[in-house]
DNA sequence: GTATGTGAATAGATTCACAGCT
DNA sequence: AGCTGTGAATCTATTCACATAC
């Protein structure tokens, strides 16, 4: 089955989605000069249960001291690791858009070690332009912008019909690792690992509750 | 707390997450003018499991026809019924940068029973723009703005920074369900809902697993 | 006294496997 | 035969509660 026991820990999905989180309170609080935090704190911070937090950080080698806490910087370099060991990931950004013109402006990405370092556009009308001092790309050069750059991460932002084929693109020019923000279901080989960001659905689940509300409101009556 | 027992079924919120996702699906069926679907195509077209799509829409009023499937058309009334009842939710969105700016024209919201119809922004450099034909007003007037349209869904697309003030000017005028796209942990009243889209997260998860890969394919040379 | 680390309990979601209908 | 509907089994995640350490 397994080849062999790991060494390394797996780490369960939920607590890598949550890592993040914990990384960004824990610079604010290195920032404002905290030099230990509790799991209750944090968890605080990060919107989780504390017990939460004890057992996500248990996964990494990170180590508090009981009675005490955890070490704020210890923490935020042994998160930085787990999350990709430090080095920035360049990405390129497939479908250069309203969407995609904001996403390669957009600080965070620098900021979490992901700089923009392409853009490409299958548009010919749009190739050419200059997005925040970047040249936007023919999509047919996509091969050469990953190699030029060294990206390993790629951005779908073009409309749903393309994202398929965007997809294939990115695949084809051997990146692992795709963020698709077009509202379609596009499929890629097992060893690709893609994420979906679905804007408008996530406003649909929104409307979910809200109806369901309504409709236990008007159920319930009158609430005080 | 439960005022007794529901009578409209409870949808597990892993699968209210796949239901938009169903939709999509069926609309581009229906589309193609097919009439009739089996639980194993859906699940092609959503990327899952098909006794999870079976399951999935047993908790609707949406039933299949055993040795045939299910009526497009019907499922797409039961789902879109499920998802806020087919009335229009209108948004308005707080914070007009470059996000800001590319959520206010992003098709999907409209397709998707979202229309746009506030703008608001903090910074009097943004105030009375236009961004497709609507004004960016001042987040002062955010309660008239709401009430003028019927806004019942907030977007967050200022800075983290303000991130919080902006949740608070959304819940005082009233607004149930909030989307932030800040990277900033926010809190609000037990009765609002709120959901999160983390864009450098989302990143980060991708670069783990990234991290991972190369990881372990380079232990599998040489483990020690 | 305070806060971690973790086994056990609980809750939730997915997948299997098959009975039952068309 | 073909496909739905669903109990049972499995897997994953969260929360509790307390022994353990500072």
């Amino acid at each position: 089955m397994n080849g062999g026991s790991d060494r390394r820990e797996v780490i369960p999905e939920a607590t890598v989605a949550r890592l993040p989180v914990y990384l960004r309170g824990l610079v604010e609080l290195a920032e404002s000069g905290m030099a230990t935090v509790s799991s209750v704190e944090l968890a605080d911070l990060a919107g989780v249960n504390a017990a939460n937090v004890r057992k996500d950080l248990s996964y990494l080698h990170a180590h508090g001291t009981r009675g005490v806490g955890y070490q704020v910087d210890h923490l935020i370099g042994e998160i930085s690791l787990a999350l990709g060991g430090g080095e920035p990931s360049p990405v390129v950004i497939v479908g250069i858009g309203n969407l995609g013109r904001a996403l390669s402006q957009y600080d965070g990405f620098v900021a979490g070690g992901f700089p923009v370092a392409g853009l490409v556009d299958a548009d010919p009308a749009v190739v050419g332009r200059y997005i925040g001092g970047r040249v936007v790309r023919p999509v047919e050069e996509l091969a050469d912008v990953v190699t030029e750059s060294g990206c390993t991460v790629g951005i779908i932002a073009t409309p749903s019909a393309s994202a398929q084929e965007a997809a294939d693109h990115l695949v084809a020019a051997g990146i692992p690792s795709i963020l698709n923000f077009a509202p379609a279901v596009v499929h890629v080989p097992e060893d690709v690992d893609l994420r979906q960001v679905d804007l408008a659905t996530e406003l649909q689940i929104l409307g979910y509750h809200q109806h369901r509300r309504m409709a236990s409101g008007a159920n319930a009556g009158a609430v005080g």
